[in-house]
DNA sequence: CTAACATAAATTGGATACAATATTCAATAT
DNA sequence: ATATTGAATATTGTATCCAATTTATGTTAG
């Protein structure tokens, strides 16, 4: 018997799917820092009721999308100037890190697929696709490292990031520098030189770092936000009484 | 007027004893990997109801701590020894930068603490509290470091890690070896050197690595487990049919 | 007019009720 | 005996309802 087999387990609930609608919408900047997130608003939305909107807001607050304020109510996590630049400083680490690992074990087809990447980024002209194509021709190259575990936290870190690199992206030289930079850092993989690819990519993040960090203090005066007690929650070790 | 406040918007809510609860019984290894969770069971056990202990599974979940399955229930998510060993790549990576940039900001009181961790360890004679002696004194000198964000990933790795690292530590000769790199690191810490501290902290977790694995493969067998797509959900790219 | 207070409305947390799905097991056919 | 079906049971997912708390509104005293 010929079917196209789908494993109706593995179906998306109702609360998948507001997660995932509310996760793109965070993430891609269509909803602000600190923009308040109404239960009952958000089910009538999706058609639904608050239960799984709930669940969606709950799994959103562990991944620090989200910061949940007991019988205040969920409002979309900001970040501070602070931690914007240690979350830098932890990419540099954990993208060099996989890179190395990666260009050892790429294969052509992976760097056929970068290349492709590479080249959509170069040429898009539409503004909102910058920040997508960007994370896929970094993370096609990360893949190829297999370190599933470390991609998880690269994609989890990158989630909190994206909007902040999509408005770094429009920048001034933005998009110029970073077409130059994936070129380099492509070129260096297929000579298969990781320890050059590992550095060029650092330098690429650390690059970001700095002309986002002028961007936030200039042209927003970001310094800190009141709601950004994500991380302290996705830490291991609370109390009862919190 | 003189009184203990506690801020109440802060006091945890059902859902949090109930998540608090649960992850100290997976992560202590009071509950084995592929136990089943009965929502309904959790709920009688805390005099609640379902609606909790569901929040609470989710919060789990997304520290890939439990697994989810629609309709089935959720499971403690198991850990493939492929796993295990890229989390301890990944934790040498992560716990080895961060030292490094404690080292210069530990304050004599860090020293003090941390020494204190290290006697409580190396004395203790409760088994049981093997665990949480060892990760105090890590994380008293990670702290150090000031890097919330990086915090975060450790506790939530060794928060998975956990329960294996109590068996490894229960080992023969795994008490006595890590007494004796706890000495050496701190001392490395007491006299400054960074890097020191960083490679013996890196050569501390690979040799639980090692030890662990070998113990996994030896007196359980564990090769693979049915359980843990629990990283995968963690991972930032699903879509609506998953 | 402002501040303090009381009250009403809005919002969230949790309990209960119901629907959808999975699992178990007996009945039946092969 | 084994495989298949269908009903009964168990379990989860979602809707609805009520309670706890916050926020907004209005009212009165000063």
């Amino acid at each position: 018997m010929r079917l196209d087999v789908v494993d109706i387990g593995k179906t998306a609930s109702a609360s998948d799917i507001v997660f995932n609608a509310l996760r793109k919408a965070i993430v891609e900047g269509d909803l602000a820092d600190g923009a308040a997130l109404r239960q009952d608003e958000i089910a009538k939305m999706f058609n639904t009721s608050r239960i799984p909107v709930r669940e969606a807001l709950t799994r959103l607050e562990e991944q620090g999308l989200v910061e949940n304020r007991r019988y205040k109510g969920a409002v979309v996590a900001g970040i501070t100037l602070d931690v914007v630049d240690e979350i830098f400083r932890y990419r540099m680490m954990l993208e060099g890190t996989v890179i190395k690992a990666a260009v050892t074990l790429m294969t052509d087809q992976v760097l056929d697929e970068a290349r492709a990447c590479c080249t959509k980024f170069a040429t898009s002209t539409n503004a909102s696709d910058w920040g997508m194509l960007n994370r896929q021709f970094h993370c096609t190259l990360y893949e190829a490292s297999g370190l599933t575990y470390h991609m998880s936290m690269i994609n989890m870190t990158l989630d909190r990031m994206d909007r902040y690199l999509r408005a770094q992206l429009s920048l001034t030289n933005g998009m110029k520098r970073a077409i130059q930079e994936h070129d380099q850092i492509f070129d260096a993989c297929a000579k298969r030189d990781a320890e050059l690819a590992a550095s060029l990519t650092m330098e690429h993040v650390d690059g970001a770092r700095e002309s986002l960090a002028r961007y936030l203090i200039k042209e927003r005066g970001i310094v800190s936000t009141p709601y950004n007690q994500g991380v302290a929650r996705l830490s291991g070790n609370q109390n009862e009484t919190m």
